[in-house]
DNA sequence: CTATATGCATAATTCACTTATGTATTAATC
DNA sequence: GATTAATACATAAGTGAATTATGCATATAG
């Protein structure tokens, strides 16, 4: 599990570009991609993912659409084009951050 | 200049990994070489620094030598045998991390 | 029948940071 | 020779994204 004060602050950026790469996904299955794709070590919290959720749909870079499964709710969330436009954006911003990490702490990133 | 919000939670690690690069420096020396080696992307605030070194200091990782210079007071950091021993794991967490973002995010670092 | 997994949500708290402010010396500029 | 910028330290107030804790509800496995 990866210490998580190095996660602040990505948070937003993962969550876009996996819409970006997935269409449309609901919270949990968020969660459960996350736990996936980092091998176990980044397990996204509800009260975490939840709130930036919201925020990101209050932004207008995201939209909802709320689907009965059976008798359980499900929320699935999309990329408007205006979250789309700015994935790229916010992938590369952290990209460049993380160069500029190599430089300062000196290491080989690859 | 980075999103700051991506900068929270390394500035330990970059203050350790500095230190133990460069031998003994003093709090403006650290923001003038972070400043350069980051090609004036991250400017670290002394509202964030000082804070951070003293924390550093109180846990035993950094000790401090004070000098006059002048009418001018210089305070010198250098790491504890305690810290040297820490520098490395901080580091290799901060690359891992990069690593497991690389992955979530899909995205190449080099 | 009880624990685990699925699924959403929010309130209280924490803590690293930003912003603002303060003090003081030295060098540069006009 | 006076003002500005750079050097050098420090701390207090405020912010905001996270953690932790809690709540509700359905579905599945042992």
């Amino acid at each position: 599990m990866h210490s998580p004060e190095l996660l602040k602050g990505t948070l937003q950026t993962i969550l876009l570009k996996l819409l970006k790469d997935h269409g449309k996904m609901y919270g949990y299955e968020i969660t459960q991609r996350v736990k996936e794709l980092s091998d176990g070590r980044i397990l996204l919290t509800e009260g975490a993912l939840y709130p930036s959720l919201h925020k990101l749909e209050a932004e207008g870079l995201l939209k909802t659409e709320t689907v009965m499964m059976g008798k359980r709710v499900r929320k699935y969330y999309t990329l408007t084009p205006v979250g789309k436009s700015l994935v790229k954006e916010r992938v590369s911003e952290f990209v460049d951050f993380i160069r500029t990490m190599g430089n300062v702490l000196q290491v080989e990133l690859n």
